[in-house]
DNA sequence: CGTCGGTGAGTAATTACTCACTCACTGGTA
DNA sequence: TACCAGTGAGTGAGTAATTACTCACCGACG
């Protein structure tokens, strides 16, 4: 019998957040029962309620910890000053398309928002439309000086955004296979995407 | 006292059918009980029971149901033939992203997906699949023309589902407003698009 | 010895599902 | 017409299991 030291109240906090967040990511809110995150914890259910007060304190303590990651803004703001158009895209599409993403937080936005919890927005908020407001400033500038064709910046960013959303949608939810590398996958986004915002001489467009 | 003729079997089971689909679109499989569906369709929870064996069942029922639309397919089978690139876009496009369009469907798929029903493959291959093996088709097609750029077809393909399907991702799940009309968004998402597949003289690619 | 991490044993409510039963209607028969 | 047995739609009242949550209590340590 190894004597386990008790852990602080802290540190049982974020074991308990860490297991629960798996669980949920898995089978959603209404699909886990405060026994299974208990026993997933290793502790008793008991101690559940003694760190928070109900289940649901405890998935909103889950969607309010987990932040953004501000390195990439930064990254992307040093590329959007030199005009690196295809860094800017590329930094974007292959934070999210990269070899051992987790699709814990990719599930648990989806079933917060299914499930209608009030965070859901705050959660999306952080997690989704910085990336897409970021972006549509960039393609307004962009716009601005003539280096890309006149769209509307924010369907665009979404439009670019969608594709980088939906195939991680397609690959962690729905199980499709990748046939090609990350790389490549983003690479062909980026092409596309970027040939599609580019201005050609030659035709105009139709309407 | 109006007395209501009783409903056949049949009758019963597509109501039954209908009042489930939409519960288990609000709330997801595990939010729904079968007193809500009981009562939504008027009747007793009994009889629930005497149509499908289980609530399991029931879901099953409900998305083997659903079925996908042919008539698109045909319309955009026909714009292939006559290569009206634009047309073969939009029509997909302006399917998903239309006015009064019914998000139960999305929210069905969505939840199924993440709550790993059985069933769910099948019914995304035949709400989504479809549309995505039909574009990836043409667009190989396309490109052996040389009248689309070298790009392999199925990322393409998915590309631009991944465009529509995102927009109504943010649009019908996480409540987005959409500051378009339906037409505008979905001409500047082909806009976009075909404009990235076409083939320019000036400027190659960077890589 | 008091505080704090921790638990076993509950409880009231809800859940999916069952069962014994009624009611409305049909077709055959006298 | 009158009657009656059969059938299938429909239900009220359960039941066993599960659920979120509570509470009295334990024991280690400063």
């Amino acid at each position: 019998m190894t004597r386990q030291p008790r852990s602080t109240s802290q540190q049982r906090q974020a074991g308990l957040i860490a297991a629960a967040a798996s669980l949920f990511a898995a089978k959603g809110f209404n699909g886990t029962t405060t026994k299974e995150i208990a026993r997933a914890a290793g502790v008793s259910e008991a101690l559940v309620f003694k760190h928070f007060p109900t289940k649901r304190a405890l998935y909103g303590a889950i969607l309010a910890e987990k932040v953004t990651v501000d390195e990439l803004l930064g990254a992307v703001e040093e590329a959007a000053k030199k005009r690196d158009d295809r860094r800017v895209f590329t930094l974007i599409a292959s934070f999210r398309i990269r070899p051992g993403v987790d699709s814990t937080l990719l599930r648990l936005l989806l079933f917060s928002a299914l499930e209608g919890h009030e965070l859901s927005e705050m959660f999306f908020g952080k997690h989704h439309r910085v990336f897409y407001d970021h972006l549509a400033t960039y393609i307004g500038t962009r716009i601005g000086e003539r280096a890309f064709r006149e769209v509307d910046p924010l369907l665009a960013a979404r439009a670019f955004i969608g594709m980088v959303v939906h195939h991680r949608l397609l690959h962690e939810i729905f199980g499709v296979s990748m046939h090609r590398s990350h790389e490549e996958t983003v690479a062909t986004y980026v092409d596309l995407f970027l040939n599609g915002l580019m201005k050609h001489s030659t035709r105009e467009r139709t309407r």
